[in-house]
DNA sequence: TGCATAGTTAACCTTTTGGTTAACTATTTC
DNA sequence: GAAATAGTTAACCAAAAGGTTAACTATGCA
């Protein structure tokens, strides 16, 4: 049986529980941003914004780097790989049966280790 | 680039950001249970475990049969399944490159028909 | 030096959250 | 019919969320 949340979860899946928040993920992709930059396609100040970041930043989900008077963020995915795996933890519960369970185990133990990628097609650039 | 934040995910990620609420989703698992049932390990009055299966029901993770005088209340994953999916997505665009997200999009279009299952020792019971 | 730019912090406001207790509705059982 | 059981609704409360504007810090640049 699954129990005692991790303390972290709450952080992240609280700061995915707003449609702003998601969006600014979803707007940075891998990629680096300042803080006006972020703001910009957003509808609201720039405090407004600066809140937002730091929601995401202190659930871990951005980190920030400080150059001269900007502040660049980029997404950390760590935290949001725990909410998935949450998710599919549960998962395994709700297809029911302990086979499937076994199943799961199986691909996730194969999955995890990203040494070992499955078509050697390209790794991270 | 994935924009349109899907409103549902905002209540299935808020329902999800709070410890008692992730609770009561892993405590169910996939069998049913009435309200009394489903508060008995939780340190909080009926009332507020009662709002927060109103919050779960309303993000659509739970489903309520009522018989009698009592509520079942049983996990509806398709909500979590959509979440899920998000996290996937964004992390396609983490991971970078689209020869992954190549990869990831055939792994979904194989996974997704639960009506192949890929042992059959046995089935949800 | 002085001004523009990048961003945060402070103070404030309204709404929502998460909890309480008390009262209520509906069903079952004696 | 009365009492126990299962659960919701109502009214309330403190704290947190999400936004605002104004003021501030720090860097870059003319």
């Amino acid at each position: 049986m699954p129990r005692a949340p991790k303390p972290d979860l709450n952080d992240a899946f609280f700061a995915l529980s707003d449609p702003t928040r998601r969006s600014i993920l979803e707007q940075l992709g891998a990629r680096e941003a300042g803080v006006t930059e972020i703001a910009e396609p957003h509808d609201m100040s720039l405090p407004a914004i600066s809140k937002h970041l730091r929601v995401l930043e202190q659930a871990g989900l951005l980190t920030r780097r400080v150059e001269g008077r900007q502040h660049f963020l980029r997404v950390n995915p760590d935290p949001l790989q725990q909410a998935k795996q949450w998710i599919e933890r549960q998962r395994v519960f709700w297809e029911g049966s302990f086979d499937k369970l076994a199943e799961h185990l199986e691909r996730m133990t194969a999955e995890s280790p990203p040494s070992t990628p499955k078509s050697s097609k390209s790794r991270k650039p």
